[in-house]
DNA sequence: CACTTGACCTGTCCGC
DNA sequence: TGCGGACAGGTCAAGT
């Protein structure tokens, strides 16, 4: 679901809306996705007030008076809506919400605040989950120490990005623009629509590709993420953000979920194959196997 | 070790 | 209209 712009936007949102709310209570119904949250709730949440709203490649990070954060990751399909209180969502136009009155099916907790504003964690799959944990142990998490740099951090070098990929030598470019612990952030979507934008074909082996090719991604990659950004992230069916509206992203894709339409760039079909597991999306001529 | 595949879940869409 | 199978924005564990 999300990935580095979808997250990203919901941060913003939320960054807007909820430091300085106090939790007042937590519902939720399914343990699995939320291990810790019934032990610590009481002492760690319930009367701590939110200091900031963070993000880290796809994962939120809300940080907490009382020293410990909420993270929280959406994979596929979570959402996090919040609702200040009373009001319809979508902002008086329904269209630009998929979401109706809350709670519903997919809701999986509830945060309400002092003030009667609640957060919703939707998630159809179940696949998301939140932690509650002491603030200062969040960066010694695991897959938070093996994330791979973000791909819009100022320092980053084209030489950078390009070596963090010979960790991965005899996998494809797109795999490994999949692999969080090479670059964080980075999912499908926006793997799809760089490699178009750098004229690369997703299965050629990272070893094969050249330096200029790994200039012209990193280039390409950062101008998709930034452009998504932008425009409020993509909403295939379940992404929305904090106040419940789709992002625009998709009208402006150039490959992805594109099977059957024009290249953009040289008018060819655009098909569908599968790379690293994943559907994916190429025009045949732009993206042609290297000789 | 490096890499790929299946599993985790629910919902939707497509072909028969 | 019903039913089975494939597929969906992510990431692990298990398999080769």
């Amino acid at each position: 679901m999300p990935e580095l712009p979808e997250v990203e936007t919901i941060r913003i949102g939320l960054a807007k809306l909820v430091p300085g709310l106090v939790f007042a209570r937590v519902d939720f119904d399914w343990p699995k996705g939320f291990p810790n949250l019934a032990r610590d709730v009481s002492k760690h949440l319930i009367g701590a007030r939110v200091l900031s709203v963070k993000r880290r490649g796809k994962a939120l990070v809300l940080e907490l008076s009382s020293g410990y954060s909420l993270v929280i990751h959406l994979k596929m399909t979570g959402q996090l809506v919040f609702n200040g209180g009373g009001e319809r969502f979508g902002g008086g136009h329904p269209n630009d919400s998929l979401i109706g009155d809350l709670p519903d099916k997919s809701t999986r907790v509830i945060f309400s605040f002092k003030n009667g504003a609640k957060l919703f964690f939707n998630d159809q799959r179940k696949f998301g989950w939140v932690r509650l944990m002491p603030s200062r142990e969040v960066s010694n998490l695991e897959f938070i120490k093996k994330l791979g740099p973000e791909p819009l951090a100022s320092g980053l070098t084209a030489r950078e990005f390009t070596e963090r990929f010979h960790r991965r030598p005899n996998t494809s470019i797109k795999a490994a623009l999949l692999d969080q612990t090479v670059i964080a952030g980075v999912g499908n979507i926006y793997a799809d629509e760089s490699l178009w934008g750098a004229r690369l074909h997703p299965a050629v082996l990272v070893k094969n590709v050249s330096i200029y090719k790994f200039e012209a991604l990193f280039r390409e990659l950062k101008y998709v993420l930034k452009l998504s950004i932008e425009k409020g992230g993509s909403s295939d069916r379940n992404y929305v953000d904090a106040e419940g509206k789709k992002g625009s992203y998709l009208s402006f894709a150039r490959v992805f979920r594109r099977e059957g339409q024009p290249c953009p760039r040289c008018g060819t079909k655009i098909i569908k194959i599968r790379v690293a597991g994943r559907g994916t999306h190429i025009c045949p001529h732009c993206q042609r196997w290297p000789k």
